[in-house]
Parts: C-alpha cells; structure tokens; sequence
DNA sequence: ACGATTCATTGACACGTGTAACCCGTGACG
DNA sequence: CGTCACGGGTTACACGTGTCAATGAATCGT
C-alpha cells in the first residue's frame, strides 16, 4: 500500500550532533568507545574517504606521501581496527567458510585432515568459523548458517541437507556448498568420502584370508554412526561374508565383557570400527586366552600408528584422505567459478593392510 | 579542517529508485539477490519496522495476530535470513568468541576438551570462531582478532600477547581475553594451565621410586613447544631429578634410532611428552632387549586409554581439565560482569598414576 | 460529544565501511 | 588567455538491521 513516501520531507535538519550518546549518560565508566575510521580522519585532519583509501592502501586513488604517513600515524595512535562487519556489509560479501563442527570424539585422522583443512583455507584468506548444529534440523541448521552469510560451506555430514537446505544457503550467497558425507545432495557440490569402502575393503580382505563368520564392531558412543554406519554397510555389502553386528563402548569394561561371550559367537573374525576399538578388543581377546590370527582375525581402519605397537601387529585399512591443502583450493576454485566444479567427487581411498593379526 | 558541512543541502531528492543496480545491468545471469527484511515487507505489505519487530517477537511492542502471520508468510515464502554481520553492526556487539586454533597435532586429551568447549558455548548462545595465527606475532594476530570484534577471546597461548595485544582486543569491545597457558599476560583474565605441573609429577613419582637418571623425550614435530617446554621444566625442576634432554620423532623410525643407542646413555627412566610418544619408545625400548621396568622405567602423560593395552601397562600423569561447561560458563560470567572475575585462576590438576612401567 | 488513553503501525536515524562521482587548484599546452 | 589534464582530496550514498519517537485510528471515560 503507502510505499512511496509522499509526505513532504522537512529540512532533515543536518545536525551534525555527537554520536555516542547511547540515552544513558550519566554513570557511565566510559567504556571506551572503539575508535572508528571516522576518529582517524579526525586524527589526522582528513576526510573519512581518505582514510580509507589510505588504509586500504588503494592505487588507484592517488595520495601524496605525507598524508598517507599522517594517516597512519594516526591510525597507529588510536589503535584502530577495522570492523569486519561493517567491512563486509558493504561488500555484500564475506570470505567467511563454514566448518560444522561434529560434536563426536572423531578419530584423530579426522582430526588432522580437519586441522589441515583449516590451515590451507586461513592460507588462502579465507576466515573458518566452526558451527555446531547439535541437535538441529537440516531447516534450523541451514538457516543459523546462513545468516553469517559465508561464501561457502563444508558440511561433514552430521546434519542430512535437503536440497531446500542447500537452496537457502545458496540464495543466502553462499558461492558453494560441499558436502563430504557418504552421499550426494542435490544442488550441492558432492565430494564424496564414501566410508563404506572401508568396510568393504576390510570385509573382502578377510574372506580372501579365508575368514567369512565377521563380527563387526559398532560403537556405542552416540554421533560415530556418521562412520559408523557406512562402514557396517560396507563390510556386508561383501559377497561370501557373513556378518555380525556387536556394540561395544570404548571402555576395558565393554571390551572385556564382549570378550568373554566371544567362544560363544562362532566368529572367526572381527571388524572394528577404527584401530583404536580394534585395539582395545585385541587386547581383551587375548587377555581371554584366545589366539590373534589364530582363532580370531583382527581387522582395524584407519592405520594409527599405535596399531603397530601392539603384538601381533594390526591389520588395518590404511585410508587415503585428500590433503587439506588439496580440498582447500577447491573450494576455492568453486567459490570463484561457482559453475566449474560440479557433480560428484570421488576423494577417498582405502586399502586393506595386512600386518600380523589376519 | 572543513569538518562542519556549511554547504548548503539540495532536497536530497527522494527518489525510491529499484536497488540492485550494479552498473553492470546487461548480461547478468540474476545472481539471486539475497532477500531482505525490506523485501519482505514489501510482500507482506507492511513497513520493514514492523517486520523487525515480528521476526525478533519484541514483547514490547504490539503488533496483531493477522499482521504477524502475514509477515511470518512472506518471510517463509521468500526464504529471508536475517543478516548477521548488519545485526551486529547496528546492535555494536557480537556474541563471538574467539577460539585461535592451534595448527599443532593436539593430543586427544586436548581435542576433546576444546571440542567440549565449543559444545558448551553454542550452548550458551555464543558464535565460536576458530582463527589460525600461523607465523603470526602477537600484534599481527591481535589485529586480525579485533577485527572480529569478539566478545571474548580464548587463547591457548601459542601466540605469545602482550600487554598491549590484550588492551588492543579490550579497546576493539572484548569483554574477556582468557589465556590458557602457562603464564598469565597482564591484562588478561589467566585461566592457567601450568603443563609443568605434569613434568614435576612425573619426575616426583620417578625419583620416589629410586630413578634419577631421567631421559625427557621432546617432540620434534613443531608447534607443540607450548605443551613441551613446560612440561619439560617442570620435570627439571624436581630436585634429586637429573635430566637429559631427547629429541624424537613420532615415527617408528626415530624411536628405534633412540632405542638403538640407549644404553650408551646411562639413564634409567624416561618421562615421555605424552603417552603416545611414551609407548612408541617403550616398544622400540623392548624391541632392543632391554627390560621395561627392570632396565628402564617408562613413563607417560595424559592418561590415554590405549596406555593400558601394552605390556607392562604404561605408568601415566592423569591430568584433570576443567570440564568445557565450567571454563565456558566461566566466559560467560566473565563477558556479562567483566570486572568480576579476574586474576589468576588455576585450573589444572595432575596426579601421577603408576601402573607397570615404572 | 469530546479529550484521554490505548493499540497498531510507520518514518527516520544510526551503526562503520568502501567507492563512484565530483570539486578545486595548478601547471601545460595550443 | 582559454582549456585541458591531472594530482589530491572530499561529498554523498549504499549495504541491512534495530529501535525511538511520532502518527492515526480506535476505544474509553465522563
């Protein structure tokens, strides 16, 4: 209805009365209001305008010497800091990456690619913001993301995107959106990790050795069937193997317990979720009295290097992650060419290493 | 100095002209603008005012039924976000905290604290950010850091600030820097983790047990300096400890080059970093024929489960961390009274845990 | 019937920054 | 001497939001 603003506009009196006045004067202990580019130019007797050419040391706009040197003096003596906010509203853009943090104990291969990632992207200028999304929805957790508006997210996927999700981070000027989980979402830039593999290489290796009644070890813990899952559907997506699935919680407690009923379970093998799990049972089996490889094969994923320390030694399934830096500059290269990178990516890869306990 | 504008002021002509008008009008394949509050104002046929009120439901103010839905409509239809980085421009605070990451391979122990603590504070309504300082000092990391205008920061001290850092942050709106190394900065509000601590209790539970010849294993990797030196000072300075100090790597390679020439050392303990790089020692030690405890006491920090696998069971410093709750409740008590908490605050604990290795 | 009070809504400003467009001397050149 | 170019700055606007003060309209009290 009353869009345009037909009312006769009065003087708009050009006041040019002090800021900080914020309606409470009286008691306040001068919370030392941060300096603005405005003090600087005031500073230094310039305008605004030239403070920021200055600052932003613009070549295209020509400023003579003394008053570039003035103005940082100036700048150098408030101790100015310019605001990233303002800053990148006016942009309408913001070099912003989201990184969903996962609120699971991730192993420490994860842990590293994940520092990695990090690093490469500080690299290339970009600012990481980690963002949890503990118990949201893909809805609530799409729009929280965006309302930082990055220019790009990472998602590992601890929160399943509908393609709407991926469509309002996207309207939000989020330049690309990846997903690493095991499967793509429409709309977004898949670059598969398929944990699945894992399982299946580890499963296909133990029936090559002969060994087809597998017991597969599920964590209890709870946000490790991210992992979890997928690489319990690889393992039994094998031809030949038969498997079993067996919770256990990362404690000497659950491992001895599983141990103890273990003569009981016909198995010959075992497929534990990581090296670390694999370990613990090991550990407890042979406590048990049972014999690694003999009556039971250990399997682990990940190739810790803890795995070797233990004897027999663990097989395990060595997982080839893409470098940090790798995964770094492709995201930037999709936030530059939104349309180049597409589809899915293939980045993982997993080999089954054979040591001494298969 | 023409700082008052005495020129006089043209009406301003209101002219309503259509935004979205980037001087590049002709091939452009509609970027999508990202919807605005004005956007859906127009939509539900309001004022935008009105739609603020809505969206943030302002008790104070009333607005019927009809009008709400009406708006909530038009936001849902259009998919509108509300802008951070405008929000807390107008409102002149953030509710971030900074959390520089430490591009160090962290011990578990570590991880999981600090993932805690992101929990915790999502949980309190703050916006973690994560920000790399590689190879930066302290007044570059700083600068970069106000820029953010965080609410408070939470430094691991792999950047060393100063006094003049931490009144950068203050002057730039931080209501709380929080140091969690081992020295407090002045300033600051220290929440002090002393890692010496741990080396002392090592060393103290060595030498109680008759070893004072005690070799101090210090990564080689860089960036874990500031976990190592500490601990390694602290193991000096227990008295009737005399140390040596050993450099290796976490590779099976470096512990067996160590293993290899130790007896030609003369020690008969070894305090390791961590026990990660306690137990690879310990089985190249064993490796090499030499008998854990009998010829060498081996002992570990961190208290990591995997510590309990081999054989002997390594011998350990527990370290009791503040759980991510407290310190972050902590940070929230501090940024809502800044001048409440302060001074220093110790918040670690370490207890030396024999098992069999010493 | 008319001022007083409540209700629902809106106009206008400020937050801090970047940048396009403009302005004003001054020396060069025709 | 006019004008042209150009160096050195400044003015003005836009980015998207929250919120105070003001405005009409409707209801109330007497």
């Amino acid at each position: 209805m009353s869009h345009s603003s037909n009312a006769p506009i009065p003087p708009s009196s050009p006041k040019p009365r002090s800021r900080r006045t914020p309606a409470t004067p009286p008691p306040e202990p001068a919370p030392a209001p941060v300096p603005t580019s405005a003090d600087v130019a005031r500073l230094a007797g310039v305008s605004r305008a030239t403070v920021s050419y200055v600052l932003n040391n613009a070549e295209a706009v020509r400023i003579s010497e003394p008053t570039r040197r003035k103005v940082r003096e100036a700048a150098e003596e408030l101790g100015y800091v310019p605001h990233a906010a303002a800053r990148s509203l006016r942009a309408g853009h913001t070099r912003i990456v989201l990184l969903p943090t996962s609120h699971v104990p991730v192993g420490p291969l994860y842990s590293a690619f994940l520092n990695e990632l990090q690093w490469a992207l500080r690299r290339l200028d970009y600012t990481v913001v980690q963002y949890g999304s503990l118990g949201l929805t893909g809805d609530e957790a799409a729009r929280a993301w965006a309302e930082l508006r990055p220019v790009a997210v990472i998602s590992l996927g601890e929160v399943s995107l509908s393609a709407h999700n991926v469509a309002t981070l996207k309207r939000a000027g989020a330049r690309a959106v990846i997903t690493l989980g095991p499967v793509g979402v429409p709309g977004a830039h898949a670059l598969v990790m398929d944990q699945a593999e894992v399982g299946a290489r580890a499963a296909a290796h133990l029936v090559e050795r002969g060994r087809n009644r597998i017991g597969v070890i599920v964590p209890e813990e709870d946000g490790l069937e991210l992992f979890s899952a997928p690489r319990l559907a690889g393992a039994r997506s094998v031809p030949g193997a038969r498997t079993q699935v067996l919770p256990m919680a990362y404690t000497e407690e659950s491992a001895a317990e599983l141990a103890g009923r273990w003569r009981s379970l016909g198995l010959d093998a075992v497929f534990a979720y990581n090296d670390e799990y694999a370990m613990l049972l090991m550990r407890a089996l042979q406590d048990e009295g049972l014999d690694v490889p003999g009556d039971v094969a250990v399997m682990g994923a990940d190739d810790l290097l803890i795995g070797r320390l233990l004897r027999p030694r663990l097989s395990t399934v060595q997982i080839e992650l893409p470098t940090g830096d790798h995964l770094a500059s492709l995201v930037d290269r999709a936030v530059r060419e939104p349309s180049e990178i597409t589809g899915r990516h293939d980045l993982m890869s997993a080999t089954a290493v054979r040591r001494e306990s298969t």
